[in-house]
RNA sequence: GCCCCGGUAGCCCAAUGGCAGAGGCAGCGGUCUCAAACACCGUCCAGUGUGGGUUCGAAUCCCACCCGGGGCACCA
């Protein structure tokens, strides 16, 4: 891989266009753009302000998922992004567009601080090299970025914002009525008024200290003693996001527990609604929304109060299918359901307290394995169908799960498969409330598994509710909701998976939060004009860890031993009082779920964003449009975290009035990613990708043979390539060009190093074609272009123009090779068509075209060039060629005026010699005509 | 198990329901070279995962299945 694809010495092509040309000149470009501001993109207002520049132009916002600065600079996943939004955005500003398009950092986080961990050297510092050494391989890309716009979530000036926006998501409080957000002290004045009425209590005659908690209650940021994701192996909590499907940590792979802790969390759930209903306004890909959809879990249904023979309470249990209610003939309860004590009888309390403690000890991931039978015990109550009037046993069992729904089902064995498997096992009744359609009959004892799809109802009606005969779910769902709640049994209910953002850490390498607690332990925000609160500086920076499987071992934050910080003297309105800091950091979420808002007025010391600025680049289009970055690229791995909680910010920021954009993020796109082959050895250990061998059709290792598999591109398999190392051989240009010409940007690709030889060929043919290689000197054709090269021409720049337009790099860059190999053909470029060719050849090979634009006797950047406009008279061909069919197989061929009419095409394919052949003296039936396409008879 | 995405030449990929091929790689033949590499010129290569259906006509639309990738999952 280090070898450079130079002329050897003998060679006499002084001027061929090679790996070390093609650096000479793209460092030549990076520099200049760098000096003469090339990229620097103007704002309607504020310190970046230039209204005569931003003009009349229409704007676009390209936005890319900024990257965590790794120890180990990009990887070739981040080239794949950024360049495929670099091409479009300089296509864009060659379209007569105010490009917005710069690259910042997501710097906090847990890398940072482990290595810091391991060093002794503060993350602040490493994270300052990182970023230099990613910036400096973000230019050598080539990527046409707004230096001046560039962020990074750690730096002071940024994270001020970040604990700012906090603030006001602390101060306030979602109104059910309206379905927004607002200010806390609108919701203190409909206390005071007697408007609204407090949760915990009679506001009017409250403590302050009440009113406070009361408060907290409300707050869309609050802090909470619930069940929490603690993870021992990092010393953290985690937000239920984080954690996999098998009960681990995201990061480090370790085992999560469920535990009740204080901790900070975000009342996301208030905007299940919106987040879900809003995704239509949005042009995502369906698989996106889908995932959202699912994550946030809207389940419409009934909630359903059970009364329990012989005790004053009532089980309430959630269900989808409130029409099966008659065939409920048993009722489970989670283990650790509060009623669970109530209801046990004595006989059955050792068998209850044995189930529960083993329930107690499982981790999350054995209770999720789905292949193993149903346990549960009986508690010995029994609780009152309400439709039926049936006494049904009440039940415990681990399949049902208390941090969903009520904690507790009413089973319907003959329409629930879970509760037919658990039905079967411990010999409970089965009833049929359908008669399903599939002709098994109403006998459960013979079937083999739960009915669970539309069909008639049967044993269903009591005095005043007949479901029987109705046929559909949807109408059996309806009747009986409304039965139960003119009875007072239940009402209609709706159900979320999404839990609240669990949002403290106790890490270092984050964002303060702006809290401190006076003596009586209440919260109070930092005043806006005393922020930031700065992380302070320390040489401890690791968490106390744990072993990893200690589930009762307690989170201690590295910032609780700076003693001298924690505690403060501050005056919040009462005079000077000592106050003790929150010791927590933000997840590293926090710093990406605004960090667009900030490109937009980067230095902007006075807002997050100047309104005008945010209303320019991100407000609606138009009415109906949510407004938002134009363009969002980046990996699908973010679909549910990043993605939901910075459009959970951004509607918190709209609701209170600071943002015009409904939706942080209007089109979103998700790139493939870059696959390689990989290998294992015969333990099954990946080995180095670069040292094996291809060897008699098979691959070998230090001479043993190991098999090939394909992956993505990365450390764990070993199969990493360095985008450098392409730079250095061949150059940014025919990097960015490899990329985006192995197939459609959404694809996962598996990358082969012997294609990139092909786009580079392409590139050294557009040099050769203007260029001559023993020279140096322009060599194009004085002769005027034929009509053919010129349909040639403007086939290519129509086709090009709705490639980009669509985003389908791949083939506009087959478009830009087709048009070139034809000019080669020609034996060089014609003068006229050297300008728009290196026009179009700009957004994707940048420094070539700046090259060959300069050369042609142009002293300004072509970056601003017009895109060329296809000439229709040019689109058209004179003749056409018809395909005849006879009977749908290619029968002849004839060629008509391009112009002709259905029955002239006609005509002349029925007097074709080889159609007359064909059809043999029958009569066609029928003769179909494709203007512009084809001719088929049917015989 | 459920939900998405994909399956076209040896490989990566194109193809508004209309002649299966735009582009690239590899292969093969040639030019250049003492020879090779680079470069250049030319050229071979399939019936679209499988089985049905709709249609004058299907890679494309519909149904079922197979394979690969991703997400969710005892969510009531």
């Amino acid at each position: 891989m280090s070898e450079q694809h130079d002329t050897s010495p003998g060679d006499t092509h002084a001027h061929r266009y090679t790996g070390v040309l093609a650096q000479e000149i793209e460092a030549t470009w990076q520099a200049r753009w760098a000096a003469e501001g090339t990229f620097e993109t103007p704002n309607p207002a504020g310190s970046l302000a230039d209204p005569d520049a931003v003009g009349g132009r229409p704007k676009q916002f390209i936005l890319d998922m900024f990257p965590y600065p790794s120890g180990a600079g990009l990887h070739m996943g981040h080239p794949l992004g950024f360049t495929a939004t670099d091409m479009y955005a300089r296509y864009l500003r060659m379209t007569g567009h105010n490009v917005l398009y710069t690259m910042g950092f997501d710097a906090f986080g847990l890398p940072a601080e482990q290595y810091a961990v391991q060093t002794g050297q503060h993350p602040a510092i490493t994270t300052d090299q990182n970023i230099a050494n990613i910036r400096s391989q973000l230019k050598r890309l080539g990527l046409s970025h707004d230096p001046r716009r560039s962020i990074s979530t750690t730096d002071p000036g940024y994270y001020r914002w970040t604990q700012w926006i906090f603030r006001e998501i602390f101060n306030a409080w979602f109104d059910p009525q309206q379905q927004r957000a607002r200010r806390i002290d609108e919701l203190v004045a409909e206390f005071d008024a007697g408007t609204r009425s407090a949760k915990t209590g009679d506001w009017s005659t409250m403590s302050a200290a009440d009113r406070l908690r009361e408060l907290d209650e409300w707050r869309l940021a609050y802090v909470s003693d619930a069940p929490v994701n603690w993870c021992p192996g990092l010393g953290t909590v985690v937000a239920n996001e984080e954690v996999t499907a098998d009960g681990r940590s995201d990061r480090g792979n370790f085992p999560v527990f469920k535990r009740n802790m204080r901790q900070w969390m975000m009342r996301i759930t208030a905007y299940a609604d919106r987040l879900i209903d809003d995704l239509d306004l949005l042009d995502w890909t369906d698989a996106i929304k889908a995932m959202q959809r699912n994550w946030i879990g809207r389940s419409e249904g009934a909630t359903v109060h059970f009364d329990v023979s012989g005790h004053d309470t009532r089980i309430t249990v959630f269900t989808t299918r409130p029409d099966t209610l008659f065939g409920a003939t048993f009722m489970v309860l989670a283990p650790e359901h509060p009623l669970v004590d109530v209801l046990t009888t004595a006989d059955h309390a050792d068998d209850v307290a044995a189930y529960r403690r083993a329930a107690e000890s499982k981790k999350d991931i054995d209770r999720q394995d789905e292949t193993r039978e149903k346990t549960g015990v009986f508690t010995g109550a029994f609780a009152i169908n309400p439709l039926s009037g049936a006494r049904i046993p009440v039940w415990i069992a681990d399949y049902v799960l208390m941090g969903y729904g009520y904690g507790a089902i009413m089973a319907v064995p003959c329409g629930d498969q879970r509760d037919f498997e658990f039905a079967r096992k411990f010999g409970l009744e089965i009833v049929a409330i359908q008669e399903p359609t599939d002709g098994r009959g109403t006998d459960c004892s013979t079937w083999d598994d739960a009915f669970t799809g539309d069909a008639p109802y049967v044993n269903s009606a009591n005095e005043s509710l007949d479901l029987n005969g109705i046929a559909t779910k949807a109408e059996g769902v309806a009747v009986t909701n409304r039965w139960l709640e003119a009875q007072g049994h239940g009402h209609t209910t709706i159900t979320y998976k999404l839990r609240d953002w669990l949002f403290s850490r106790q890490r270092y390498w984050g964002e303060p939060f702006p809290i401190v607690y006076d003596a009586d332990g209440n919260a109070h925000a930092i005043p806006a004009e005393m922020l930031p609160v700065l992380l302070p500086d320390t040489d401890q920076f690791s968490p106390r860890t744990f072993d990893p499987d200690d589930a009762m071992s307690n989170p201690e934050s590295p910032l609780d031993r700076l003693t001298d910080w924690v505690e403060v003297t501050l005056d919040l309105g009462d005079g000077p009082q000592v106050y003790r800091r929150d010791t927590n950091v933000m997840p590293q979420w926090a710093g990406s779920c605004w960090y667009e808002l900030r490109y937009l007025d980067p230095a902007n010391d006075d807002a997050f964003v100047d309104p005008a600025n945010e209303a320019y680049w991100m407000g609606p289009q138009g009415p109906g449009h949510p407004g938002g970055v134009d363009l969002y690229v980046g990996g699908v791995e973010h679909a549910v975290l990043h993605l939901l909680y910075a459009r959970f910010w951004h509607k918190v920021l709209f609701d209170l009035g600071h943002v015009s954009s409904v939706e942080p993020f209007h089109k979103l796109f998700n790139q493939g990613y870059i696959l390689a082959a990989a290998y294992t050895d015969e333990r099954g250990m990946y080995v180095e990708a670069s040292d094996v061998e291809q060897r008699d059709g098979g691959y070998v290792y230090e001479g043993r043979p190991v098999n090939r598999e394909y992956g993505k591109m990365g450390k764990s398999l070993k199969n990493a390539l360095d985008p450098m190392d392409l730079c250095n051989e061949y150059g940014a240009d025919t990097l960015r060009l490899y990329l985006e010409s192995m197939g459609p940007l959404d694809a996962s690709r598996p990358w082969e190093s012997k294609d990139v030889v092909g786009v580079y060929r392409f590139l050294q043919r557009v040099w050769r074609n203007i260029v001559d290689e023993e020279t140096g000197t322009i060599r194009t054709l004085a002769d005027e272009p034929s009509v053919e090269t010129l349909r040639v021409l403007h086939r290519t720049v129509a086709a090009v123009r709705d490639e980009l337009d669509n985003l389908r790099f791949n083939t506009a860059i087959a478009k830009l090779i087709e048009l070139n190999n034809h000019l080669t053909k020609l034996g060089g470029c014609p003068a006229s068509i050297a300008e728009p060719l290196v026009i179009m050849v700009a957004p994707f090979a940048p420094h070539l075209a700046e090259e060959l634009w300069s050369r042609l006797g142009h002293a300004a950047t072509v970056a601003y060039e017009a895109f060329p406009v296809a000439d229709p008279q040019y689109l058209v061909d004179e003749t056409v060629e018809y395909p005849v069919q006879v009977n749908g197989k290619v029968r002849g061929r004839i060629t008509v005026a391009a112009d002709a009419d259905n029955a002239a095409v006609e005509a002349a394919a029925l007097a074709d010699e080889k159609v007359i052949a064909a059809i043999d003296g029958t009569t066609p039936k029928k003769v179909i005509v494709v203007p512009g396409r084809m001719v088929n008879i049917v015989l």
